[in-house]
DNA sequence: TTTGTCAATTGACACGGTGTCAAGTGTATT
DNA sequence: AATACACTTGACACCGTGTCAATTGACAAA
């Protein structure tokens, strides 16, 4: 039997669409080619999934089960001020942002087509959202978030700051590379969230 | 003849378009709802516009004609202080985003299929870049413009800062006011792109 | 009045992509 | 030998875009 080997269809199917998400075209791949891709019929595909939409969002999960990307935000936690807390998000939630652009760029082109994909990506952003609101909660204790925002308002900021779209637009347009985006999003982050240290 | 009274049937089409596109799902807008809607044959649409992204495009130009964006943008530039410019940039800009936010919706939702719509909304944010640019070398002349940026650093900032998106997540996701958003936004392009004044 | 032009109409069709269905094949399990 | 299962092949319906051909109706010029 072999526990190993033989890899799992599902799976295999998974790898080979995320593959094409990565060096393709964005959303533009279609079922026919990451069927071949796994070596499959097109038919088998849905033997697995029940729509495009539904392999898409497993493909997600399958990234975020692979990168352990919440094992990495739960590193953010342990920082002590809420400064540092602020940086390391941004280093863990920035960092990542790369490995999942291609699949985030297909499942927002779905989301106005398909419900189920809309749903997908806005958990996911809901997540982040959560992180943020932890970050700058950290800081409100801290006594240094800035007074002129609330809880929640400073974490519409923050949120807004580091979408996918911001990401995608200084690295892809702007040129920017991956380790300036992530500097610059810590600076002005502190410029806009942390109130002005005088003493 | 009359001059008025019988509207040219091409402007009746981008008229319907727009509607649709107003109050309707987006991108989901399809060449024959746009048809009935101007109160003619599908076909007849492609005796006017050679494909979809043809006629979003034009349809963008449009509203650019009715709502005289370029008009708006060239007062911004009179202001005689860079902090007085950045500011009534962001007021143009800020508030023309929701008059054209559900073609820039369409227009980006095709662009990954269609070179042509790429292009046109490629345009238009470079023309955003420009105007963003333009604000930021009146700081830079003031001596307002932070020392943390170069004019084309501190450019691709507020060119993030100013997308639709950013728009469209804070007064979509987060609820922000329209009123608010501009407010705020002046706020954060303050704290990011200008110099601590201290004397 | 005839002739021509032009905008629009009707109806049919090709293409590409998604999703479905039915019948068949090969292989491992019992 | 029988059964179950994953997968294959081939066909097909559905939708939306874009194309084509033949037709209609109005208006203008001769």
């Amino acid at each position: 039997m072999m526990s190993s080997e033989k890899i799992d269809t599902r799976t295999r199917i998974l790898v080979a669409a995320l593959g094409l998400l990565v060096d393709g075209k964005g959303s533009q791949v279609r079922m026919a080619d990451i069927a071949k891709r796994a070596g499959i019929s097109r038919q088998a595909v849905y033997l697995h999934f029940t729509t495009r939409a539904d392999l898409l969002i497993a493909a997600t999960k399958h990234v975020d089960d692979i990168k352990n990307i919440d094992g990495k935000l739960a590193r953010s936690r342990k920082a002590k001020t809420g400064v540092e807390r602020l940086d390391a998000f941004i280093d863990a939630w920035g960092n990542y942002i790369p490995e999942i652009y291609n699949i985030a760029r297909a499942l927002i082109a779905m989301s106005d087509a398909d419900v189920e994909a809309a749903e997908a990506w806005e958990n996911r952003t809901k997540a982040v959202r959560e992180g943020c609101e932890a970050a700058v909660t950290a800081l409100k204790l801290d006594g240094t978030l800035s007074p002129d925002y609330s809880i929640s308002q400073a974490t519409d900021v923050l949120w807004m700051l580091l979408s996918v779209q911001n990401w995608e637009q200084l690295t892809k347009e702007s040129g920017w590379s991956q380790k300036r985006y992530i500097k610059e999003m810590k600076l002005i982050t502190r410029k806009t969230l942390i109130t002005k240290v005088s003493d």
